[in-house]
DNA sequence: GTGGTGACGCGGA
DNA sequence: ATCCGCGCCACCA
């Protein structure tokens, strides 16, 4: 069952269109596993560098993205976001203009 | 078994 | 805005 629930996480962050963000705990409730935003992130974890999925695009619930400043990951996810237009300010993304939340 | 640690989130002070 | 406490658990020493 523990294959069958990372699975349907990834597959809900890979639903993610591009140019948009979603929330740790958006994507563990779209998953069907609301309130468990920690593993989400546990799940994400195993993807940092050039991503097979857009973990990019999970940002915290307040719009900011996870990691510390100063942290490599930090600019990283910034520079990917930048990427596919979506306009990172003070590690931080407008989840108005920005937020997915399914469709 | 036990305690500490997270890519979290929320409500209250 | 910021800080704290608590709920949530998978993982690891």
């Amino acid at each position: 069952m523990n294959r069958l629930r990372r699975q349907q996480i990834l597959d809900t962050v890979l639903r993610i269109p591009e140019g948009r963000v979603a929330s740790y705990g958006e994507v563990a409730e779209l998953a069907g596993w609301p309130g468990r935003a920690r593993l989400v992130g546990r799940i994400l974890k195993e993807f940092e560098g050039p991503a097979p999925v857009p973990w990019q695009r999970v940002l915290r619930a307040n719009g900011c993205i996870a990691f510390p400043e100063g942290d490599p990951r930090h600019d990283l996810q910034a520079d990917l976001l930048g990427q596919e237009g979506v306009e990172v300010r003070g590690g931080r993304v407008d989840r108005e203009r920005y937020g997915w939340s399914g469709d």
